[in-house]
DNA sequence: AATGAATGAGTATTCATTCAT
DNA sequence: AATGAATGAATACTCATTCAT
């Protein structure tokens, strides 16, 4: 009963602290992988190894659990990016293939990586999570390739382009990456699935050309006659 | 008592056969607005004006309710985009803007394109369906893609580029843009939302400039120092 | 539509009185297949050839069919046995395993038997029925076995025993053989199974030799001391 | 606020401990009263004074509620028996009786032997609790029953008999009554009833007669002539 | 601060029964 | 008399949340 109390204060005390973050690393590895009706209170606690009342101490319901694993994992790096950009040497059309994949190395290929499928299926439901989301990542993540296309441009490397929107044919390949990374990509088997080094660099090279000046054929103006519909 | 007969003969059969229109029209809703685990079989029946029990008479469970909503809206249109892209007398320069414009027209501003993010969200918990719209979806649209391109090419509109995975730059704003619409669109004001004309006239434009031969500069080749990553 | 109306009208009427007879045989069926709960209605219905609706307009509810069906396969062949023992020529001795084997023949390896077991089950959800069966079916088996063994007794081949409850050693193994082939047996495999032939020789067998005269050893009289209980 | 916590902690505990067996009691009553699919789960709970969830958090499913429920009050007690046989010092003749009373004061006449008649019941709609309910308690009963008998014969007492098939002499009237008892007996009224003590008394009288060795009458050996059936 | 026993609202599916035709 | 489409009551099991200790 009293032996080593000492010890125990002080274990108690820094294990204490560690909590939340113990059950929000446990949370996102759950979150991420059976998304957020899939991931049962009891296992989070359970991997962060604590009692199932000692969670809800923490975070009163699992929406709040939620929202904080969310918050936890998405701010913080995006200066990073600003800073490589300017740093960078060589030419934009240089700079995208590796921005893409040093992209793929520290974000897309990790765990994280689920945090944006995940904000995707449950925006709706966390609406106010979703506006966080998008001031704190999508706005800076188009500042940035905007700045990275602006700079092709001053630079004389590409062509001007509409570039509000121009950002997207950069971003919506690697977004879609990690989306198919943790939903459909679980759910196929050996040469359906994509392989990321291949995707990016052939979706980098797509991207770079859609930008660069060069002498353009005259072929594609008028807008031709009906068509139906595709559907995804 | 034996008043109008026929017509209350003719009203049931009527009703029995719109009966699975009715239910699917309803699901399709409810799992756009709710999510497969979120939309509750009773609802889908009260929504079409039946009982709980005549849902199961049509369909037996709820994830082959959810199968005949996919094939309804989706699976079942497929053939028509081949077809249309057959008979296009236009260049293919022209025929991938008109392409995403009808499709856009046909699908992605329906509440059919609910779908499409429904399955990114729901495929983790639900493989089989998952399998089921890789299957039905997601192959047949690679299929149509790459015939287009490989038009591009055949034509000597297009430069070579890796098939398989070029198809990507044309698919993924698609998917984006209807991924986008049915999550943090929902959640954002004004200015942040996509104008989806714009939008896909600015990648139609970047993609078919992606593919498009031309008098290549020199510049973009060595892969250039380091960068950190960027978060999306 | 008005050819061969004379046919079908006599069709019609002919099935119409075979309809509950038929309806009862699938019942009958269905009930032994698989219990008073475990049976559907539809699918008596559709064993019988017609639709659900028609069984309910013969039957008002599934109760009032088992209890149709039970009826009807109880009663009316009692008397037989009455007569037969009465013509025998033989020993009692002798009677009594003529009369469990042929039992058997033409009673309890036919489907009929499972109306035993089923009464067994379902005598508390169906007093009634269970007093009905009482009269009609156990009552008399009882005066059977016990004219069996007044004859036996009367011969000067038995012992006096207690009348009343010395016919439970002959229908005893009986009703559990058919029990059995109804309940457990269904269950298990190979040589866990009972041999028909083998058990009801062995039976008739003990208890012939229970009734008979004999010169009686003297050791079983006293009560003998403590000993505590087994569990069926 | 803080008043006897330690009363409270105990309360708890003890109530912790108690609940597995209040719920078996629950559960045994309503198994007996109402077959395994007339018993709702929750009626279970409300009786053991809990809330359905609890009995869940106790017996994952009511299968396995079923089966402690059998555990608890017939497997775990068939060893006592063997050991009772092995201490008897009487005459084998003698042992019978004593033990087919003792089984009647211990078990038959409890709520527990309704399980017997349950077992019999269900056993075609719940294969795996037939299987379950074999090997724990048929085949231990069995040889029981055998070593009993083997007993006798070793001992000189008892002809040599089919031992495997002659087992159910013993047996097949103790099942009987019980299943009796909770079938037919709950609808019939005043002298049609079984009295436990004297049916008891006979059986076990009867079985030791068909065992014992004797000076054997002549008579019983020619087939005879036909017979017709009788219906149980 | 931590525990974990207890709770009870929530839901897909079945099936006897009804009734308009 | 016959149909079969429609109904809705009934039920095992899950899991976020509470709270006594």
């Amino acid at each position: 009963m009293n032996s080593a109390p000492v010890t125990d204060a002080v274990t108690r005390q820094r294990r204490k602290e560690a909590r939340p973050g113990e059950l929000l690393a446990a949370a996102l590895d759950l979150f991420v992988e059976k998304g957020f009706a899939g991931t049962r209170s009891e296992e989070v606690a359970q991997r962060a190894g604590v009692s199932k009342g000692t969670l809800f101490l923490y975070f009163p319901t699992k929406e709040e659990l939620f929202k904080a694993v969310v918050r936890e994992n998405i701010s913080g790096r995006i200066g990073e990016g600003f800073e490589e950009v300017e740093k960078f040497p060589g030419s934009t059309a240089q700079l995208i293939p590796v921005l893409m994949q040093r992209w793929w190395d520290s974000f897309g290929s990790t765990k994280a990586s689920g945090l944006t499928k995940l904000m995707m299926s449950e925006a709706t439901n966390f609406p106010e999570l979703a506006s966080f989301y998008f001031t704190e990542v999508i706005e800076p993540n188009h500042r940035l390739i905007r700045a990275v296309i602006q700079r092709g441009i001053d630079r004389g490397e590409f062509r001007p382009v509409d570039l509000e929107y121009a950002v997207y044919s950069v971003l919506t390949p690697m977004i879609y990456l990690v989306t198919w990374k943790h939903s459909m990509g679980c759910c196929v088997t050996g040469d359906q699935q994509i392989d990321p080094e291949r995707y990016l660099a052939v979706q980098a090279d797509m991207v770079v050309h859609s930008l660069l000046k060069h002498a353009e054929p005259a072929q594609h103006t008028a807008p031709g006659p009906k068509l139906q519909h595709t559907v995804i």
